[in-house]
RNA sequence: UGCGGGGUGGAGCAGUCUGGUAGCUCGUCGGGCUCAUAACCCGAAGGUCGCGGGUUCGAAUCCCGCCCCCGCUACCA
């Protein structure tokens, strides 16, 4: 079984999750359980980043010790991946001893291999920001972003990294490896970055006390880069754990594109200089916009994420996200009120009026007609299994090139096909001419081969909605859920017993 | 300024790499069906494919110029 380790950004650990980290978590767990149904060996981390001056702050603001902060910050998070179904099989947090320790390690080798020297850094420090910033940037002698803080000029000795020293190893290896950084857009965008040249980086901060203690450098912390992007490597055991081995190097980081450059510039340079393999890919995704205002004047609808679980359920929130959200760009709602009214309408057309209702009539037919039991697949297969065949081929294709959108789409395609295959077979008038003494042939291919579509419909959405899919599944009298993709063929042929269940999406009344 | 992405019927998108009757979903209008969650199916109207020029027998698709929108421009998740 292959190896497919995949990861997400972790998140920092400043407020409550949003829209913009579900899209994330849900676009990387649909990839996690595509990979399992492929047959590979998925390990799925998520976690916090916990540490820097904000959080320190925030904290302070709430009255609250850093640790005590980011335990509930930590707890909220985890909350709603629960509740959204979210498959990780671990949750690293950067606070962790086996984080800490592992970053030490990984900054030990870097020092050891004469890639970070001192030297002094001096500018505008915001400590809003954290950063220091450049006298082009300011207004008023102010940082634009906190106007209200005290911006100091200010010295301090730094450990920087030799990044620049890498630019010629990073420009090699993301020619050769086209799959790097993906989509195409933000390799084409990494590329050119690279070939008008690098700059080295700061690597540590002396003024920020919740951190990890940067190795023989009394006083400094590791900087927020050097301390968060390690996360991957400490989470699977990063140096010398069991299974370092055997999950590194990971098959997919999965990130927001603003971050993009951290990832696929700082990140594998760090690693060169430190020895470790790169990962196999990079995947950049786009974001929920709302030109229009995310706060909606009118009627307020929320988009706080508890809120849209409990409007349809999560299955149906995942469906959403997944299939309006393109997987590899941006996609803007206008306002909160549209995006809503989008919400509403995919889940009452796509899931409850298309797909839901396709089962129900399906398996009331299957009843009505046949006592519920499925009839065998026919010497000769039926347009609908063709066409099921055609779908389930594309539906990989995209999938495996992680185009999600595109994958939740061919799906749907199947659904279509097989609603129109009802209306042009007219199954209740070859039951009206059964009676009348016809031989059962026809009737048993078509509702048989449109429980078998209904079967290959659970197999395909399962990633997507996986709760709902097993509901189907089991509805057409699958058991143990939705099978691998190498088992299909066979777990279709075993179906042998409709069973009635609870309407799958109620509409709203 | 530089770089990257985008501009396709009312809305959201696919198609552009590998030129050849402009496609999908929603919405609108008309028809059909009764197995089904008043769901489903079929048909119609609706587009100068941002603008201008070029290559070609032929361009949404290739080349040049321009306009508009978004992101990034380095230590901000």
């Amino acid at each position: 079984m292959a190896s497919y380790y995949l990861t997400t950004a972790i998140d920092y650990s400043n407020g409550e999750p949003h829209l913009g980290h579900t899209v994330e978590k849900v676009g990387a767990d649909v990839i996690a359980r595509y990979r399992r149904a492929v047959g590979d060996d998925v390990w799925f981390v998520i976690g916090m980043d916990e540490h820097g001056q904000k959080v320190e702050q925030t904290a302070e603001e709430h009255g609250v010790t850093p640790q005590e902060w980011v335990d509930s910050i930590a707890a909220a998070f985890v909350d709603v991946w629960k509740a959204l179904g979210i498959s990780h099989d671990d949750f690293i947090r950067t606070t962790e001893p086996r984080h800490e320790s592992g970053v030490r390690t990984l900054m030990e080798r870097i020092r050891d291999n004469g890639d970070f020297y001192t030297a002094k850094y001096e500018g505008y420090y915001c400590a809003g920001c954290e950063a220091f910033k450049k006298e082009d940037e300011l207004v008023d002698g102010q940082c634009p972003l906190h106007p209200q803080r005290e911006i100091e000029w200010t010295e301090e000795d730094n450990w920087f990294f030799r990044l620049s020293s890498y630019r010629d190893a990073l420009l090699e290896h993301i020619r050769e490896n086209r799959g790097f950084v993906r989509p195409a857009s933000r390799r084409n965008e990494i590329l050119k970055l690279l070939e008008g040249g690098l700059e080295d980086i700061s690597a540590s901060r002396s003024r920020i006390s919740w951190g990890v203690d940067f190795p023989g450098a009394e006083g400094h912390s590791v900087y927020v880069w050097f301390d968060a992007l390690p996360n991957y490597i400490t989470a699977v055991g990063f140096p010398d754990g069991p299974d370092f081995e055997t999950r590194w190097p990971a098959a997919l980081h999965i990130i927001g594109k603003d971050i993009t450059r951290f990832h696929c510039v700082i990140w594998p340079a760090m690693l060169m200089a430190a020895g470790v393999e790169l990962p196999a890919t990079v995947w950049a995704h786009g974001f929920i916009n709302f030109s229009g205002g995310k706060l909606s004047k009118s009627s307020g609808k929320s988009l706080e994420v508890p809120d849209l679980i409990d409007r349809h359920g999560p299955d149906a929130l995942r469906y959403f996200l997944m299939r309006e959200i393109p997987w590899d760009s941006d996609r803007d709602f206008g306002s909160a009120d549209d995006f809503v009214a989008q919400f509403d309408r995919r889940y009452t057309t796509d899931l409850a009026n298309e797909l839901g209702n396709l089962l129900n009539r399906v398996v009331a037919m299957v009843v009505k007609y046949r006592d519920g039991r499925v009839p065998p697949p026919p010497a000769e297969a039926s347009s609908l299994a063709v066409v099921a065949e055609e779908v389930l081929a594309e539906y990989r294709l995209r999938m495996d090139d992680m185009r999600l959108h595109r994958g939740v789409e061919a799906a749907m395609d199947l659904v279509r096909a097989a609603n129109a295959f009802v209306d042009d077979e007219k199954p209740w008038a070859a039951a009206k001419a059964e009676a009348e003494g016809a031989d059962h042939g026809t009737l048993d291919t078509v509702l048989g081969d449109l429980v078998r579509a209904l079967g290959t419909v659970a197999t395909m959405l399962a990633p997507f909605i996986p709760t709902k899919a097993a509901e189907m599944w089991a509805a057409v009298g699958g058991l143990e859920g939705p099978p691998a993709f190498e088992n299909l063929p066979r777990a279709l042929e075993a179906l042998e017993q409709v069973r009635k269940g609870d309407v799958l999406f109620p509409r709203p009344e």
